[in-house]
DNA sequence: CTGAAAGCGCTTACAG
DNA sequence: CTGAAAGCGCTTACAG
């Protein structure tokens, strides 16, 4: 019989229950189901020479010897083993899933009915293969164990989860390296939009970026370049207010004290330096690490920063960490904060506006930060224009009893 | 011209050159590339009519009027564009790409510089659909403000990240439901394997997840369920180990103070109760709320504590944040610690060891923790057969200056 | 509203 | 070592 020498399985058996009992010793494989045309038992003359389960007598086009089919059994529930059960076409099921509305109200509780019997899980890689969107978002932080950015990741969350999107979260280690590195891993993934930390890809993967069309949405900075998407602050503008308050307060030889030294961090102190500058006294009270920032780091800054200049009566710290730091070693020594010294922070912190003497601070947008990029990027991947390609959500100087 | 009704592209059009003059006012529209078989020209005969590049002359078996092919354009690079170039076929390339020893090095130079002159970047989703891996990982934590967890993600990630995998991290928010609907919503990714925090999956869930045959390593907690895979340490006995240490150092009316009041926080309670009631004390000390925890909490527990038992001479908080908070208050008030009042944390975050007092605590190896489950789950996943599917890694008591 | 065909970009499983 | 065929599980783009 033609149809056995095709090793097409029979139509009844579409798909193959695992439990039933199969033909053990023919030396024809080909028992397991094809799983295209499933629904209909249709296959293509001339790919594999069967019939057509819909009428068997159909001439058979070609009927040439041929090796027998490949199985690549993967034991998981299709759209097909939905469609069959709901007895409705693949592409019903598809529209069952995606826009119930097209679909009629019979059929629909039928592919649903069938989906929780079934236990279907949709394939988010065929997909994204077929549909070529991933909804998918990349989004590079430079670290994790830093607040700040987790708060980011939270806004984010908060608007690209309800749009269904799922993210790829990087931690770049304040590395540019590592960004590039990520940001073509994640590539693969063909994401619908990026969402980083900073201002400076390489040329390189910039071209790659643009290559792909995935749009970049930048965070923290401000870009100065036009058709660049950003969302942030000016954080020279932040390091200069609140310099300008020490100042204000009546200090009069203020320090700055900073690690980790990424781009943000120098940005601050350029403000410091500023204001120092334009308000006629010297800014040479620097000390800086390039090490990343903690606790017990503000501390040892402290204490260098007090061994170089004793007559140092403020430090402006680049971030919450490090005041905190510092305010525990000043309690260590007795030195009090801020009769002998004031403290200043950066980012204001949950801890900072709890500590004895509460810390002084720039308290920062940082939810607002990761929500606003993501609106952005989600109206740009809804085709809208939005009004602005450069969002500047500001500061606050919070005044607290360390100043 | 039988050939240019059936649509298909003239073979030295292909791939078509979005750079190249294109005929633009043909009816019939297809003069893409057909993607299929594209390195030799090759079409299924009777699936869309068309002739075979290698041999013009061949037979073409249906000539029926059609209509024009669909195109489904999508400009990325794939490796048939590659093979193109390199002048080999798409499998070379495949296999350049993945195991470059079983290719000649001539072969692979051309694929290299072809991989590099156009910029292919490999699709995840095809990559997976075909080879039913995704080298994805679902990791599943209650908390990212929560540094604990954050470095329980760098231990996953140095463990797991260079044997390529990504991560799809999801933030349970301490909620059993969250977590469902992640861990539904993560399967449709395919992921190779879960690690999640906690053991407390529902019935529904647990099914599914054995349906899919993906393996689950659960972190913090140890699993008393025989096959389930844990790394973790007795959070229970952590809770005894610093009340006993409390009880030892002569204090005798110890309080207990908790937030969040998830599973690991009510079984550290169950240690407090346990060591207080074999050493003969009451344990009816204990200020609990359900709202998440943070350094301001602390502050405010610590009074209610003090309201209702002013004769408490120390306390356990379950996390450091609450310790700190806690003893930011007593230093807002005058009451010396330990003095007055000890003070015991839980997890050891980086700025317990700088406070004035640093603060006793329970040391929590939660990156070991982060490590151990993914190579757990990494040794499951290349087949291996672990040692054991328990792994118990223990804690520190860390005696400082608070107690 | 519903469905058949084709294709998304790879890898598996063979064959040579 | 290399390649042609088939298939992974969906969606797009049509047609009816």
């Amino acid at each position: 019989m033609k149809k056995n020498l095709t090793g097409a399985a029979k139509p009844a058996e579409w798909p193959v229950n695992p439990n039933a009992p199969t033909t053990p010793t023919v030396a024809n494989p080909d028992t397991s189901a094809p799983r295209h045309g499933m629904a209909t038992g249709r296959r293509i003359i001339g790919s594999g020479g069967s019939g057509d389960s819909g009428s068997l007598d159909e001439p058979i086009v070609t009927a040439s010897p041929r090796k027998p089919a490949r199985r690549r059994p993967s034991g998981r529930v299709t759209i097909a083993d939905v469609a069959l059960r709901a007895k409705v076409s693949p592409m019903t099921v598809s529209r069952a899933l995606k826009s119930p509305s097209q679909v009629l109200p019979e059929a629909r509780t039928r592919v649903e009915a069938a989906v929780a019997a079934l236990g279907y899980v949709p394939s988010h890689a065929a997909r994204t293969l077929a549909s070529s969107r991933s909804r998918v978002v990349g989004v590079l932080v430079p670290s994790l164990s830093n607040a700040v950015f987790v708060e980011t990741l939270a806004g984010i969350q908060d608007c690209l989860g309800p749009a269904g999107y799922q993210f790829l979260i990087g931690n770049t280690n304040y590395s540019p390296v590592t960004q590039t590195e990520l940001l073509s891993t994640y590539l693969t993934h063909a994401p619908d939009g990026f969402l980083v930390t900073g201002i400076d890809e390489s040329e390189t993967i910039r071209q790659r970026l643009s290559a792909a069309r995935v749009p970049v949405v930048h965070m923290y900075d401000l870009s100065q370049t036009p058709g660049e998407w950003s969302v942030g602050f000016s954080q020279q503008m932040a390091g200069f207010a609140i310099t300008n308050y020490l100042l204000e307060r009546g200090y009069r030889r203020p320090g700055f004290v900073a690690a980790q030294l990424d781009p943000r961090t120098m940005q601050r102190r350029a403000g410091f330096r500023r204001a120092l500058r334009e308000a006629g006294f010297d800014c040479d009270l620097e000390v800086l690490t390039s090490e990343p920032s903690n606790v017990g780091l503000g501390s040892k800054l402290l204490i260098q920063m007090l061994e170089r200049a004793p007559d140092c009566d403020a430090i402006f710290c680049c971030n919450d960490d490090l005041a905190l730091g510092a305010l525990f070693e000043c309690q260590r020594r007795g030195i009090r904060v801020p009769d002998d010294i004031a403290i200043a922070g950066f980012n204001d912190l949950p801890s900072s506006a709890w500590s004895t003497p509460s810390i002084t601070t720039i308290t920062t947008p940082r939810y607002e930060i990761g929500f606003q990029a993501a609106q952005l990027l989600l109206q740009i991947l809804n085709g809208e224009t939005p009004k602005k390609s450069r969002i500047d959500v500001g500061f606050t100087l919070t005044r607290r009893e360390s100043t």
